[in-house]
DNA sequence: GGCTTTTGTTAATCTAGATTAACCTCCTTT
DNA sequence: AAAGGAGGTTAATCTAGATTAACAAAAGCC
């Protein structure tokens, strides 16, 4: 089934009968997107959560200026949205955008209420996975102000080597907060010794 | 009650009957600390989730230049622990210290998980209240990433204008990701107009 | 194969914010 | 009232990383 990498991953953290998955199926849509296409657009409501099955997404932001930084990546079994937007239903300031052809599980805002009463370890599940996201979230914080930006490179790359490989570099820059010339002269000085 | 303002909080989000009251009550510790003492001290396992009943407090980060980092700040109304080490019961990575005497409500690792069987409400709260946790930590990473200091700083009074009252300016700088010299230099560009 | 677009590199110059250091309040405490 | 400490300011100098610009290497695409 299309949605079992989603299962697998829910049944890392809870338990689900048969009955649960059936239910939730209903509930989940598989959707596909080509390289470039848009899961969400800032200014638009974002409607869906979206679980990662495959392919690769940025997370990004535009500024005053016109300049997008990156927010996160996402890949295979990763969880991406504007959570911000998703849960007041209101515009977003993110966009998510395929770096690759992607295949995603996606649960609508009034799916998962309705997921949330039927299956109510679901509850459990979300909220354990966004603890993690937060932890994660407040640590890059803590990152940026203690580490120079080549640090935090050494730490990327250490962290996510698969994401390294699939993305460019101008975008990898973008994450670290630096600009893309930086980026290639703290490569050269490691290649360099 | 001495736990008043905490169910005056979670029923913000999610019913309580008297009876969940009365569980609660009994799960839950209120615990007094002075002006300069640690709720959690980095490296060791952070035992407790605490709620703001008074007072104020900072969680921060010791690099390894032994330079302080903060990380956020605390007052009424708001949670505070090393969430990463409470989750995980792991040694913490960061310090939370009273900058004024200071009443929280406390859940302990054991007595969270108890209340979460015998109030699944709680479950669906504490999802709330870590999904708005998250979201904030998100957008101040992409501040720090698109707004230079004096922005930053304009944002944060706005955001927080009776956090900045109570807690010095060499820890809002540090919160800031600045130092004190360049907060104050910010603070006269500012006042002459 | 050539031609355009997308990535990545190198180097010169510039700047936001760090560092260092001296000095100025207010509070406490004795 | 003196002394010490905690917090805040000002100013000179320094540096990590930005900006600008030019070029090189891949990677589509016709």
């Amino acid at each position: 089934m299309e949605i079992d990498p989603l299962i697998k991953y829910i049944t890392r953290y809870v338990e689900l009968t048969s009955q649960d998955i059936v239910i939730l199926s209903q509930h989940v849509k598989i959707r596909n997107y080509l390289k470039g296409q848009y899961i969400v657009q800032q200014g638009d409501v974002c409607k869906h959560e979206s679980f990662m099955i495959s392919g690769c997404a940025k997370t990004s932001f535009i500024d005053k200026e016109g300049d997008e930084h990156i927010v996160m990546f996402a890949i295979e079994n990763w969880w991406t949205a504007d959570l911000g937007s998703f849960i007041s239903q209101e515009p977003a300031d993110y966009n998510v955008q395929c770096l690759e052809n992607t295949k995603v599980a996606q649960f609508s805002y009034d799916g998962l209420q309705l997921l949330y009463q039927q299956i109510p370890q679901l509850e459990r599940f979300f909220r354990m996975i966004i603890q993690h996201a937060f932890v994660a979230s407040q640590k890059r914080v803590v990152r940026n102000f203690s580490l120079t930006a080549k640090e935090r490179y050494i730490v990327f790359r250490n962290q996510y080597p698969d994401i390294e490989q699939r993305v460019p570099q101008y975008l990898i820059a973008s994450y670290l907060g630096i600009t893309k010339q930086f980026l290639s002269k703290i490569r050269a000085e490691l290649t360099t010794q």
